[in-house]
DNA sequence: AGCATGGATTGAAACGATTCAAAAATGGTA
DNA sequence: TACCATTTTTGAATCGTTTCAATCCATGCT
């Protein structure tokens, strides 16, 4: 109703010409250019608010060449540490002016090199990617645009891009190191996806420890679909093969979920048992009868030195390659203790 | 390298000239109108792959006046619930060919605003939202640009605005019904913020239930903040009441988890001392011991919905108004149980 | 051969901002 | 008053697409 087009919204044009200036002095006082005379820049001001004037961000883009739109692609944002690592970038987008747009990809290499093609058309200026187990593609294309690009938490060894990632095998290793200097003999690792560079680094972390210790891993058990009841089987297996373990790590906080539902539907109990330990601290750690122990991510700081990494190549393409290296922190909780000495009883007993 | 500007990426203006067409044509290949030849089609699609071509995203928008862009905008997301309908969202959204772009409200009213006209200046072709205690001026604002957009799942009576949400009323009536029908006298609702439409419209069902059986409200205690001793000092007093509830309601998964360390903490054993039901199901519902009862959410019908929705709206502005009400489900579970004779032995056990 | 017919192709005009050289206004001085 | 130096202001060009009237070119028909 306002705009002089049948079409559409006010534009830069029907502000300049209610205003009775040019274009030019319009865009002058959007921008807080400075040479526009006070009460000129007033009446212009007045103008905008009229109208209900906003300025078109599709059109100062293309001009522009620059979005001031960050693309984000993660695997899913349902597990509660994307989520947190996405509030974080929210809140540091929205401070200094730019939005996130955000696709998944489920885990799915080419799905991943679709939503990020399509991200890349729409002219993000930069992109922050948690890779799958095999971004390869996507890194490939990226590197070739030369878009501005940080890698999160499952960053591979690729040299052309920055990255931020825990220290997944220091943690896995002393993580280690603690139950078996509590006395476990007999690991087992519950893994989501053994693809995964963090997955990798965990078991070479764990392996390492295990090597250097006078311990064990009994299995490394991999639940890469959602199939519930054939990876219930294995860990059943695994619980009651030869070398029973008396200690398991949860690789994350979705598998710790299903291995606690494991361990009540077979009866076994924790400590007495077995000691439980989950990477990617699930938000029930603390309320599980006895609490859980746990690996925790420092995700804003993860979130933070991803996005400082990721302006600083916006604005500088050609800085140097930075890779950043952060800590998981272990908390401790009554979940993990040393084994009991257990052939005095049964092991597994019956259910309820 | 490819382009002829030294500045950037291939445009179709370079494509147009490997090719050896006119840029109409490769806009036409683009866009599969169709009425381009065979052999010049491939010819163009050679080039576009030789030069890594990807159409401006950007520049397409600007000039379709349609940016293929819905903004989202919820108070967070680290909400499972609000997490898994981003995910259904994205999913649509990736399929119809849109990218999403989100933003959070933080529950703040006016950041809410802001955010949103962010969103509206970056052009969205459509906006989903999920209100916060009073979105009245970002609604006044979608209305007066007529953006199509609907409401989810916190939906006012505003008539402007297409909406999706469960029948909070019903849910909580049938809820409150089914415990005093157990038998269940004094009922205690934990509610995370009283201004919400959905809090309201829980605590009328709550009411009329009550009213209806021969049961009362002990207390809403509510926790807006995070400042978690004073909630919990707050429920503490209510279960040491003098007329002390048998029958907890927590309105999401977040206050059931605050709940849940607070009984833990208090000593407070259910179902036997406390029947607990949780509204907005937690991944952890099912291992707890024993498992909690829960009112879950429609989560994938809702964005489904609410998706169609907005398409209808995009694609037809001035379509009828749609109120689209779903069920939430009672998911009986032990935590909620008849309530025990209980003048017999001491309710409060001293801490572990 | 002449002429419709209709599909293929072209290229200039938008879309709504920014930018910047040039023009205009302003102010200070001699 | 005339002149110069600043500060304001203007408006055309530009960003990379789509769109569409106009043109071109085969083809078949008389």
């Amino acid at each position: 109703m306002h705009s002089s087009k049948a079409s559409g919204r006010p534009t830069i044009l029907d502000v300049a010409k209610l205003a009775g200036v040019s274009v030019g002095t319009v865009s002058n006082v959007l921008n807080a250019v400075g040479n526009v005379s006070a009460p000129r820049a007033a009446h212009v001001n007045a103008a905008m608010a009229q109208l209900g004037y906003l300025p078109n961000g599709v059109a100062q883009s293309l001009r522009r060449s620059a979005s001031r739109v960050i693309g984000l692609c993660a695997p899913l944002t349902s597990s509660a540490y994307f989520a947190a690592l996405f509030e974080v970038f929210e809140e540091l987008a929205a401070k200094e002016g730019y939005e996130l747009m955000q696709v998944l990809s489920h885990g799915d290499p080419a799905l991943e090199l679709r939503r990020v093609r399509a991200l890349l058309s729409r002219s993000v200026d930069g992109l922050i990617l948690i890779p799958t187990h095999d971004s390869v593609p996507t890194l490939d294309l990226l590197a070739e645009r030369a878009t501005p690009a940080v890698l999160v938490d499952r960053v591979t060894g690729d040299r052309r891009f920055d990255a931020v990632a825990i220290d997944d095998r220091k943690a896995m290793f002393e993580a280690t190191a603690h139950l078996i200097a509590l006395g476990h003999r007999n690991l087992l690792y519950v893994i989501r996806d053994n693809r995964l560079v963090t997955t990798r680094q965990r078991i070479a972390g764990f392996s390492a420890a295990a090597a250097a210790g006078p311990a064990r891993i009994v299995a490394n058990v991999c639940q890469r679909d959602a199939d519930n009841a054939a990876f219930a089987a294995q860990v059943a297996a695994a619980l009651r093969g030869p070398q029973p373990p008396t200690a398991i790590i949860a690789s994350n906080s979705a598998i710790a979920l299903a291995m606690i539902e494991i361990l009540r539907a077979l009866g076994v109990r924790w400590p007495e048992d077995v000691s439980v330990l989950a990477f990617d601290e699930p938000v029930w750690a603390s309320i599980m009868s006895p609490p859980l122990a746990v690996l925790r991510h420092p995700t804003r700081a993860i979130a933070e030195a991803a996005w400082a990494c990721l302006m600083r190549r916006v604005n500088t393409p050609a800085a140097r390659r930075r890779s950043i290296v952060l800590e998981a922190r272990f908390i401790a909780a009554a979940s993990v203790a040393a084994p009991a000495a257990r052939d005095a009883r049964p092991r597994h007993r019956a259910r309820r």
